[in-house]
DNA sequence: GTTAGCATGTAAGGAGTTACATGATTTT
DNA sequence: AAAATCATGTAACTCCTTACATGCTAAC
């Protein structure tokens, strides 16, 4: 009913099209490929797969029930491969290369398929993701050395922390920059 | 309405125990205290203290309207402070050491307050924490090893950098709690 | 034969955002 | 007097989790 259109559906699509899977699999492979970031419930993931159906964008495939009788209406496993919508789908929200591939929430899953992607699309996106952190570190600086109520040291620790967090990812991004222009050549 | 019991009514109680503040103030509070982990928008906010207001925990004062007229049911700003039964809730949430002290939601918030937090439950938040990110080092390097399906190299780099971002929290985590035995002597 | 893990699903609800709507105050 | 920023608020909606409910299959 929903468009969704969020991390999980990229997610959905991205690892069925390498192979197709049932969905307490695909759950797996899908907390595998986001790693530490994101993790799923089957709360979200049937609905999820459901929606796709509907769409056209996958399609059900129940091996038992071929194998055995008829009669039984016996739950099975459910396979669940792209269609050719599906692939195409997956290739038009890999190209999009615009701030919501670089978010937070968002960013970790497009890199995950940058493998996919094509390599102006990846410059776009590692560059966005970079200048985005860019302007919170600005933002974070700024209001830092406006502030006047002197901080808890606790606080001041977070921060930071915080900061020290998002210069790494910087500095991770200007690696990854520098390497996928060497590759350009 | 709803009892939230979040982030959001911790750093509030949080911040308004230092001084009275209004919305628009807090707000800006809010992100600077939470930094680069979390921003809260108007929406969130005005209800939360609507909320935290119906419970008795923060009190309005419209200082505006007493100098003027009564007549212009004219719009001011609203300080919002703590209540004693609120002060006493901020204490209650801070005195909590259980998981949900630990969370990657709000581990933040209550580490901020740490200046005000009992030394055994900083003490077992720390560790809370740390254990929290131990085990899901390792359920990650655990599902690494046995998965069989070589993964694409972009997703490879970002599982590295994942992991080399949890572990880098688990040695400021070792730093801390290290610091924090120190000061028990 | 019973426990543990595989497998699918739904209903209710939590926590927050976005977009909108309005008005006051300060700056240019 | 226009523009920017300060300030408060609501309704609709999104995305996801939790808790529940069910049943199959392998291992011990």
């Amino acid at each position: 009913m929903a468009k969704s259109s969020g991390v999980l559906e990229l997610s959905v699509l991205g690892l069925l099209h390498e192979s197709p899977l049932h969905g307490y699999e695909l759950r797996k492979r899908l907390n595998l490929l986001l790693g530490s970031f994101r993790a799923f419930s089957y709360g979200s993931l049937y609905p999820c797969l459901k929606q796709l159906v509907a769409a056209g964008m996958i399609v059900e495939d129940r091996p038992d029930v071929e194998l055995r009788g008829a009669e039984t209406n016996r739950r099975s496993k459910i396979v669940y491969k792209l269609t050719a919508e599906g692939k195409e789908r997956f290739q038009d929200l890999l190209a999009d290369a615009g701030p919501s591939a670089w978010e937070d929430e968002s960013f970790g899953v497009h890199f995950a398929f940058f493998g996919r992607t094509d390599a102006d699309v990846r410059m776009r996106i590692l560059q966005g993701r970079r200048s985005r952190l860019e302007e919170r570190l600005d933002a974070v600086r700024a209001a830092f050395s406006r502030t006047r109520t002197r901080l808890d040291d606790y606080t001041l620790e977070l921060q930071r922390h915080g900061l020290e967090s998002v210069e790494r990812e910087v500095r991770w991004l200007n690696e990854l920059i520098r390497t996928e222009d060497a590759q350009r050549e």
